[in-house]
DNA sequence: CTGAAAGCGCTTACAG
DNA sequence: CTGAAAGCGCTTACAG
């Protein structure tokens, strides 16, 4: 069956098509008569506004897209879930496509996204990404864009973060705080920014307390699916290379409880031998044993934030003002567990 | 800068916006000369054409409508993540919205898809969902959709699922074969069919082998953020009333893996005193100790599968053929692994 | 081989 | 208070 359209009701009612339109959407110039007899008509013959007419007359969808590094993983399906609800609150739809990391699949997902004419997109970088090019003819385009999490510094667009160096100086201070002397890193892979800045807070704390720092205490992990093992490979590891270690800050909550697991295999106790910090909350680590203490990474609000601004960005070319970009730095805070001792 | 329009190159070249049109098009009935001419002024001006007139003009949007109950979720991640690759592969973008397991929203969302018109409609219902007028409404107005997962039986449309009922037979009788006699089942909330199904599973298979059905064997769980700890529970209480269970049948990973931890703590030996299978294969369940017999749950594939039978009923439609509906049932497969005894 | 014209369904400046 | 008309940017049946 044929969808209605405005000119099916003014057929029916007699009159013209632009006073259906404007009494629908409440004019002051149409007579409350008129509006009473076409609203009624409206929902008796459930008339819906074809959107692919209004958007063209707009020139706005109310849709918006976003780019993902991965789906499945628990920090980035909250920030989505953020995403999503701040979006519909204001009455926008989200279209989500997934860059599995890649800067080619990347760039041809922006495309399609410019493609579709959304009328904004946040996007948080694949690993690859180092080429900036395809960000910045968005923005040169004109269309609001939004980085979060994994971001480029260079390019001139609003951005929400947490404050990674922060953070990891702060789980590395709280290791300092309960006594340990002769503390490891297991960081993410050499490339994205997080994983630089984690390494450099860690690094930044060891020598505010004049503590050596020793780059064989440091081992690296992609962070891809087979993270619990590369934990577990690096405390193996660790335990071969060293036996004076006595706190570990580490990349991710995954890679810590296979770190973890991989201790309690080999008999060393937590937090009594090794204290270790992770990164990222996850929903299991307040759940293993022992639970782990961890930097909350609040994905949630993160994604709120991120479409929070982008509504802002989108009202403020709508209105032809300039656009205000900001750097949102989203507060972190250290979740004490039983992976590290009590106090000093 | 405002973007390049078919009548801007028509224009530039002293043509008509027809040729142009089709000559990009590569519409038999225009010179060679023409279109290279055309084409070439085209990439020069990095002509997109304007997705808001061709959908208005061609009546779709190449957008296809995803409602899912939960993002944040392994199995539904992983199901959104095959949605997201084939309908790419498609050339189609997806929209994506929460119902958060409730029925208002759930319907909010269709209408919400329903008027942007967008090509297809993908559902997995809430647990809220009992009535399904929203749903019929969306089959009558033509709008292909497909339901996944979790489905009302008797909404006339294609629907993609797992058989649970086998599947949670299977893994019951994996128990019976190694030689369990008292199998207790920790079951989902009472509603959705998928717990229903799988209880059913567990009984028949009981009732296969001769062993008598006890309903204080059966324990229920909501199945919400806390069924670890909901497996822990039950399992404290599972040995507070009956000290001859030899197995248990778990409806989801998770509550197995809180159920593992509880009987790790109280020392009850896994799988020589109490065999465990789980039901999904997260990720986790193959890392944990003891891992995790379980059934595995192919959210990808499912998500595949759905976009692909959605698609072909888009062409169907498109071709005014008739549209044949089909109940796709994917294979599960049992996993074992060290949480339930090898052979009898 | 090319183009004038109609039309998709809406919105809105303008005239009466 | 109402409506004729233009236009958003495309596609396509039709004429020449």
């Amino acid at each position: 069956m044929k969808p209605v359209t405005l000119q099916d009701i003014a057929d029916q009612l007699g009159i013209s098509v632009t006073t259906v339109s404007k009494a629908l959407k409440d004019y002051p110039d149409v007579s409350a008569k008129t509006k009473a007899l076409v609203k009624e008509l409206a929902t008796t013959l459930n008339y819906k506004p074809n959107a692919f007419a209004v958007n063209l007359r707009t020139k706005e969808s109310k849709t918006v897209g976003l780019i993902i590094p991965v789906i499945v993983h628990h920090f980035f399906s909250n920030v989505i879930k953020g995403i999503i609800a701040e979006a519909e609150a204001k009455g926008y739809l989200v279209i989500i496509l997934q860059s599995n990391e890649r800067y080619d699949m990347e760039k041809k997902h922006l495309d399609l996204l410019m493609n579709q004419r959304v009328d904004g997109i946040m996007i948080s970088l694949a690993n690859d990404t180092v080429d900036f090019k395809h960000l910045n003819d968005v923005i040169a385009a004109d269309k609001p864009m939004i980085m979060f999490d994994k971001i480029a510094k260079t390019v001139n667009c609003s951005k929400v973060i947490i404050d990674d160096r922060q953070a990891a100086y702060d789980a590395t201070q709280h290791l300092i705080d309960i006594g340990c002397q002769r503390i490891a890193h297991f960081r993410g892979s050499l490339l994205p920014q997080n994983s630089i800045d984690r390494f450099l807070g860690y690094r930044k704390a060891l020598r505010d307390n004049d503590i050596p720092y020793d780059a064989s205490l440091v081992y690296i992990c992609e962070c891809d699916d087979l993270s619990f093992e590369e934990g577990q490979n690096n405390a193996r590891q660790l335990l071969l290379d060293h036996n004076d270690v006595d706190g570990i800050f580490i990349n991710t909550d995954l890679v810590a409880i296979g770190a973890i697991s991989e201790f309690n295999k080999q008999g060393i106790k937590i937090p009594e031998q090794i204290s270790i910090v992770g990164f990222s909350n996850w929903f299991m680590s307040s759940i293993i044993s022992p639970s782990l203490t961890t930097i909350d990474q609040p994905g949630l609000e993160m994604g709120r934030s991120v479409f929070k601004q982008l509504y802002k960005e989108i009202q403020q070319l709508k209105r032809d003002e300039k656009v205000d970009y900001q750097q949102i730095v989203l507060p972190t805070q250290l979740i004490q567990r039983d992976s590290t001792l009590k106090v000093k």
